[in-house]
RNA sequence: GGGCUUGUAGCUCAGUUGGUUAGAGCACUGUGCUGAUAACGCAGGGGUCACAGGUUCGAAUCCUGUCAAGCCCA
């Protein structure tokens, strides 16, 4: 006995009650401990923070996650989930300064570092449970119980130990680079962090006179967004082979001079009539100098003169670039080459320095109108607009980044550029343009990687240096503390306590110091294949059984981000790669196509959708709605329409046979001896679909992986259980029922095993009742159980054409019938298919009892040319004859269409070639290349579609009414039946009262009557007191029915 | 400015090495079927396959350019 199942799924506690089981009988630690020994399946778990709460984009990466272990496992695998935090950096540092209303980072020193951090510790966690809350529902299975941490000794160590490699191998080193600088944070950002802030901005665009020296009437026009970078300014760049003008003006009512590259002239002056006076190459400009606009700070150095440089624009400005060393990458670059002064004119904290004494103290964008003022007054202003473009913004607190040069830790990733990228061409991308597009390019161009940052809650950078700049690297705690000379084993590897380790410099004897700076907390998550393990100081077997990853999965987002800084440190640490695989997801957009997110308000709570709909349509719906690696818009409304059109599709079908299972108690076998062609071609298309399924998690095709057996529930349900119901009803238990139960039961044990790493719930849900409930023996669970094997030998591809066929015409028979307005109900007597080719006639003599049951029609035959009064009309194929002929194939469409078609039909109809002169060349077309459409001429209700035709014969004789008043009759007894609410094996009795066609109707149908209805004995009496009853009338009768339970 | 991706019905998506009639689901309307169904069947409306060129006997599909959106890099 099956447990009883209703026809009305509650989704939402189903699941609830399975992760009740699932949790009773410990099943996820099963999953692993009874692969223990099997070959290792290698997963890693991107961590995420904690200290916000997780958004549908989570559970769309963790869905995404949690699939292929899953898979994994049921094919043999052992597969460890270790879950993982990621607790460092500046995000958690900022939360914890909102706090404390915090603005900047001398309020942190002076309120303590040591409490500073605490705090941040404490903060890294505080929205755990909603993490864990969440995971649990969507029954992500990963082990938050034993997850590694980023934050803890062990963790910091290892990191150490990766870098000290670094440093011993001479790739870490400290560099004087202009930085993309957040001066509120007072820390640069790493390029995959500017990558993330990147927004619309509104700057100054400010034309400029530089006066020349030797002509004080001719002017350089210079162009920037950035006004208070001219304080700064030290030279101006022309493109060397651009030709430049001088242009001369009215102005202030004398004539001025002019020069811009030639190309912007009309850009620069618009409407106004300029005289252009002197045209020349850019590099006839080199060394000219002119007047600097301010003297704030007087150059140490020859400055003010133009320089030569290939990247100066000419799509924007004046072809006149204005260099400040110290707050561009290419002025920086210039300087380096010219031997340019850098003039410091901005603090640290984006203010400007005394000497600049007009906006001392000024934040510097704030100065810039004050700046545009000063020219103005002063006359240098040449014009001021506005300059929208994209601009980086820090990505935490939103302040505007300044380029800004500063000391810096580098790693030397870019003398590994070629390594780099020679190791990713041998990872498995998901989409897989991403290994050569978006990643392989990031790649190629890879520079080196900004590792240091300012700030104080993160893995501390383990340099030491003394005043004379002698460096030592420190790569665990045991050197560390033989190099203090005192046992560290205790101590916090945080700041401030590891700064307070000092020694005496083994070269000057000067006292070391660690360097200020932490790292990148990008390198604390991609250490982590070595440093979730404490790897090397312990762990060394479970670090190589688990190195390197066969699967990791996150958003594009982590391109620049995990997915860089995973590979990065592999490559330079070990030369291999970190992982195998890797699924790269798409954004998560709102219904509008807009990025979710808090400002606009447009956020989806995970739990608006997994409350409504519960966690596996919301799982299934991200399988097969979009390709994984493509952005998605997503509503809760989306979800809800898995439920309808498959889960709910799906549950009928099971609850259908567990209902009539428990009333019949056959003998169920998942190998059933399929002797129907109903069955046979079931559990064909079934095995195709194990087939298919199982490639496409092979191949790590999500979509593929879950949309066809969409397609086999709909068949199963619509199709094949449709057409089979009635083997379930009848009353002997035959062979073919006993065939019956065994396909569908074949059919849905293994659907509860092909969804369970998509559909974890319902999957077991199937599965306990279906499998566990009659066999104790087997696995305690869907999830324990193994993966179905596809029997080739049960496929048969042209059974499965065949029913396609058969499903097609039976389409057309339903459209035909419309159209001739007669009803299902009503026999009738002839239906005649025509089909495009000589194979397929065979399906319509095979299915021929198929056809009669479901249109309802006493006879089944193919349109015959010979017998009846049809026409063909022929239509070459373009497929098969163009692609095999090529450009002659218009030529030959036109001689075919030419011949007589019924000629034509002939020839081919029997199988023959056809032979067709062109030019004087014979070409034999073959039967299979031109389709032969029959049409019926008269006394038949018609539908076609291409080559496929469908006619029935719509004349009724007295036998047919009779029958279709009887099948009427049968509709009305039935729905008193369900509306009387009898059980569907009760049997009744029956009293009718009817008009005279309808009863005499009756009497000639007494017997199917009676059979289909469980009636024991019909009465033509009026219906007892106590019975329920119905008056109706259809087809001109009328009748009064009633009926008693027996 | 450069790179990657995307653009097909009102919405969400398919569309095979190029093949002449571009499909499905949802939604809407009508109708039929049903003792599993929250369903299902049939029919109807709904498309400049983003746009413009090109290659080809033939282009949603290949090429070039343009436009729009998203992400990334400057």
């Amino acid at each position: 006995m099956f447990k009883p199942v209703n026809s009305k799924l509650n989704v939402t506690s189903m699941e609830e009650a399975m992760m009740k089981f699932w949790k009773q009988r410990d099943i996820f630690k099963k999953t692993t401990e009874m692969r223990e020994g099997a070959p290792e399946y290698v997963f890693y778990e991107g961590p995420p923070t904690a200290n916000g709460k997780p958004g549908v984009h989570h559970v769309l990466a963790r869905a995404f996650k949690d699939l292929f272990p899953r898979y994994k496992i049921m094919r043999g695998f052992h597969v460890s989930r270790r879950g993982g935090w990621d607790t460092h950096g500046l995000p958690v540092e900022i939360e914890v300064e909102k706090q404390l209303g915090f603005k900047n980072k001398q309020q942190i020193e002076e309120f303590g570092i040591d409490k500073f951090n605490e705090l941040c510790k404490k903060s890294v966690f505080t929205y755990i449970q909603d993490w864990e809350k969440l995971t649990d529902r969507i029954a992500f299975w990963v082990d938050l119980e034993d997850a590694y941490v980023t934050y803890t000794n062990d963790y910091i160590e290892s990191v150490w130990w990766i870098l000290k490699n670094f440093w011993d191998k001479d790739l870490l080193f400290k560099g004087y680079k202009v930085v993309p600088y957040c001066p509120r944070c007072g820390t640069p950002l790493s390029d995959h962090e500017v990558a993330l802030g990147y927004d619309e901005a509104t700057d100054p665009s400010v034309f400029v006179r530089m006066p020349l020296v030797d002509k004080p009437d001719t002017s350089l026009l210079v162009w920037t967004t950035t006004p208070w970078t001219l304080p700064s300014n030290v030279a101006v760049a022309a493109h060397p082979e651009e030709e430049y003008v001088t242009v001369e003006r009215d102005h202030d009512g004398k004539k001025e001079k002019l020069i811009l590259v030639k190309s912007l002239v009309q850009k620069v002056f618009g409407e106004e009539e300029v005289k252009v006076v002197d045209t020349f190459k850019g590099k006839k400009l080199k060394d000219v100098k002119y007047h600097p606009l301010f003297t704030f700070m007087p150059p140490d150095k020859p400055a003010h003169y133009v320089v030569l440089g290939d990247f100066v624009t000419t799509e924007d400005g004046s072809g006149l670039v204005h260099i400040a060393p110290a707050f561009g990458q290419e002025d920086m670059d210039m300087a380096k080459q010219h031997n340019l002064p850098v003039l410091m004119t901005v603090l640290p904290d984006g203010t400007f320095v005394s000497e600049v004494t007009p906006w001392r103290g000024v934040f510097v964008k704030d100065a810039d109108p004050m700046i545009i003022e000063d020219l103005r007054a002063r006359g240098l202003l040449f014009k001021a607009g506005e300059y929208t473009h994209t601009y980086p913004f820090c990505w935490r607190c939103g302040t505007p980044l300044l380029y800004y040069a500063r000391e810096s830790w580098y790693i030397r990733t870019s003398a590994f550029r070629n390594r780099l990228v020679e190791l990713n061409n041998t990872i498995n991308w998901v989409p897989e343009h991403t290994r050569e597009g978006r990643f392989g390019n990031w790649l190629s161009n890879n520079i080196d990687w900004a590792l240091s940052r300012e700030r104080y809650w993160g893995t501390p950078l383990p340099i030491w240096e003394c005043e004379n700049k002698h460096r030592e690297g420190v790569g665990s705690v045991r050197e560390l503390s033989e190099k203090a000379g005192k046992d560290l084993s205790e101590l916090d590897l945080h700041r401030p306590y590891v700064d307070q380790v000092h020694w005496d410099c083994a070269q000057c004897g000067k006292q070391m110091s660690r360097v200020p700076d932490l790292i990148d907390v990008w390198f604390d998550s991609g250490s982590m294949p070595v440093a979730q393990w404490h790897y090397p100081f312990e762990n060394k077997e479970k670090f190589e059984s688990q190195f390197p990853a066969d699967y990791i999965c996150e958003a594009v987002d982590q391109t620049r981000g995990w997915f860089y800084s995973l590979h990065a440190i592999s490559t330079l640490l070990f030369d291999k790669v970190s992982f195998k695989n890797v699924l790269c997801l798409g954004l998560i957009l709102d219904g509008d196509g807009q990025k979710m997110s808090k400002s606009k308000g447009n956020i989806v709570a995970p739990w608006d959708v997994l409350s409504v709909h519960g966690a596996d349509a919301f799982r299934w719906y991200l399988y097969t709605a979009t390709p994984p690696g493509q952005e998605r818009r997503f509503s809760s409304d989306l979800v809800g329409e898995v439920i309808r059109n498959f889960t709910l599709t799906l549950w009928n079908v099971y609850s259908f046979f567990v209902t009539y299972a428990n009333l019949d108690k056959p003998t169920v076998t998942t190998m059933p001896i399929a002797t129907s062609d109903l069955d046979r071609w079931l559990l064909s298309e079934l095995n195709v679909l194990v087939r298919d399924v199982t490639d496409a998690y092979e191949k790590y095709d999500v979509t593929n992986a879950t949309r066809p057996v969409e397609a086999f529930v709909e068949k199963l349900s619509t199709w094949y259980l449709r057409r089979s119901r009635r083997r379930f009803w009848k009353s002997e238990s035959d062979s073919d029922k006993q065939a019956a139960y065994s396909t569908l039961y074949t059919a849905l044990v293994t659907l509860s095993k092909l969804v369970a790493p998509a559909m974890p719930f319902l999957a077991d849900e199937l599965y306990q009742n279906l499998v566990r409930s009659v066999d104790e023996a087997a696995p305690e669970s869907v999830h324990l159980a193994e993966w179905p094997q596809v029997m080739p030998e049960m496929i048969d591809e042209s059974l499965n054409h065949d029913m396609a066929t058969v499903m097609k015409l039976v389409s057309l028979g339903h459209s035909a019938r419309q159209k001739a307005n007669r009803k299902v109900r009503q026999p009738l007597a002839e239906a005649a298919f025509s089909v495009g080719n000589a194979n397929e006639r065979k399906a319509v003599e095979n299915y021929a009892d198929l056809f009669v049951d479901e249109l309802n029609v006493k006879k089944v035959r193919l349109l015959d040319a010979a017998t009846e009064a049809v026409s063909h009309t022929v239509k070459p194929l373009p497929k098969q004859l163009g692609q095999k002929y090529g450009n002659k194939f218009p030529a030959l469409q036109k001689a075919i269409l030419a011949m007589n078609a019924e000629e034509v039909a002939k020839i081919l109809m029997s199988g023959e070639p056809l032979k067709v002169s062109l030019e004087g060349v014979e070409y034999e077309i073959l039967s299979e290349e031109v389709e032969v459409k029959t049409q019926a001429k008269e006394g038949f209700a018609v539908a076609e579609d291409g080559a496929y035709v469908a006619a029935l014969v719509t004349e009724l004789t007295p036998e047919l009414v009779q029958e279709g008043l009887a099948r009427e009759f049968v509709r009305r007894v039935q729905d008193l039946r369900k509306s009387a609410d009898l059980d569907v094996a009760d049997r009744i009795e029956l009293f009718v009262e009817a008009s005279a066609g309808l009863r005499s109707a009756i009497e000639a149908h007494k017997e199917y009557i009676t059979a289909e209805t469980l009636t024991s004995s019909l009465q033509f009496a009026s219906p007892p007191s106590g019975a329920s009853s119905v008056d109706d009338s259809f087809d001109g009768e009328t009748v009064k029915v009633g009926l008693i339970k027996k």
